[in-house]
DNA sequence: CTATCCGATTTGTCGGACATATTTCGAGCG
DNA sequence: CGCTCGAAATATGTCCGACAAATCGGATAG
């Protein structure tokens, strides 16, 4: 059910990228529970004239959503949203427009649940391998959160940093790859929490303390201190979620 | 560049999905390192003319590669192949180009690693939360790797699938996607395992103490259970890959 | 009631055309 | 001689119209 969107402009028409600007229309339609798993977008040409661009920008859009696993084309049949499970919720963009709207709070702790797994871990192999290099980047960007706090973008941005840096001195090239959906993970939780309430405890002391047990080489530390900084993150979001209505 | 064509036909004509088989042919050619991060593809038109195909669906398969973070598009500056850094790795696809050719043993190496982070943790979590239909279906498909040994068709996909249910019986959408990436990797190594030398080991009774665990809902046997299994299957897997002056 | 065939509908593909943006190179000027 | 600015070249982005292929649904015949 296509729902019943009255006049076309839809789409912003920014940079003059459709496809890009499609694909994420339709992405957060989707990721927000607008267009539920199993309803079809049937009539490609239908559509296309109802988001006012054409064919073959639409289409590109559909295969952009194809390729993250949440929809399915078949000719005939039209193009069907597949079911949660074939999403690729691990995929930044994917997890951009799951965030675009109000994010579930089940999901939420899912991504948490998910951190505390590979980021501890990921600080054990981190301290095994770093390059000094990365043990100074991981120390400046620690600095970097210190100097601006978390309010300011750039406090956020190093805070990304933090976590970016860490899972690239893993040297390993799947969790590099997890790097980005992480570090999307942390940047809108964090934004959340900003939005939703002043954050009453500083995270910049668990940062350092990760940072200075890398740097020093000392696996155990490292872990021990990833996975409080996480708990503690963890339970500070709980508390801007204020589990509303469930 | 004698006017027509010459060697036309690189892509198989399969179902008359052009997009898909040209997306793929790229994929491997990227995955397999034929076309290096930072070469470019330029000339939309003479790439859709070489491959035999129209230019619509020839920037139908980019937008795939696009979607997946191995390809970057700007106008006039063409489709360059971005670091690998950035690729999806974790998506299902990508995975499958990636062992389409002779697969990188380091990889292997960093695919084992992210499963020993991820799937013991998840192995405490169903056994926490497992229905009683995923401890009987677990307990089904170890059965049917008893029965049909990991040298058929049948036994490897009963290994998927035991995989698979233990990742979904965490109830964690994260993790359930990532449980995609975690089969694929599971299929492919088995094969490359299958194809190298008749495995020392039988894995089955490593299968069945998780999933007994976790039928159990015993979280700490399930963890630790699945540690063992992941550690003998690395090493079976890095004796089969000879080691090659490690 | 069952099985088969046919038509309608939707995606998949094609070709050509124009718009837009960026690179690049050349001209003018300090 | 070097720098800045501007115009042409070029590759991607978009649009349009048409046909092919595949599949679903109903009509028809047994």
């Amino acid at each position: 059910m296509a729902s019943k969107s009255k006049a076309g402009k839809r789409a912003p028409r920014t940079g003059r990228r459709f496809h890009g600007a499609i694909a994420t229309y339709l992405g957060r339609a989707i990721l927000g529970g607008e267009i539920k798993p199993g309803e079809r977008l049937t009539g490609e040409v239908d559509n296309a004239a109802k988001l006012d661009i054409s064919r073959s920008a639409y289409r590109e859009a559909v295969r952009t959503l194809m390729a993250k696993g949440l929809v399915e084309t078949r000719t005939k049949a039209g193009t069907t949203v597949l079911p949660r499970a074939r999403w690729n919720m691990l995929d930044p963009e994917v997890l951009a427009w799951a965030f675009a709207g109000d994010p579930d709070p089940d999901f939420v702790r899912d991504l948490f649940e998910l951190r505390a797994i590979v980021e501890p871990a990921a600080a054990r192999l981190a301290a095994e391998r770093r390059s000094d290099a990365e043990a100074a980047l991981l120390a400046d960007a620690a600095a970097r959160m210190d100097r601006h706090t978390l309010a300011t973008e750039e406090g956020q941005a190093a805070d990304r940093d933090f976590h970016d840096i860490l899972l690239h001195a893993t040297r390993n090239d799947a969790l590099i790859s997890l790097s980005a959906s992480i570090t999307a993970a942390v940047s809108w939780t964090t934004r959340f929490k900003q939005r939703n309430a002043a954050l009453p405890r500083d995270p910049v002391p668990d940062h350092q303390a990760v940072g200075q047990a890398i740097g020093d080489g000392r696996p155990d530390a490292a872990e021990a201190a990833m996975r409080t900084l996480l708990a503690l993150a963890f339970e500070d979001t709980l508390g801007a979620m204020g589990k509303p209505r469930g």
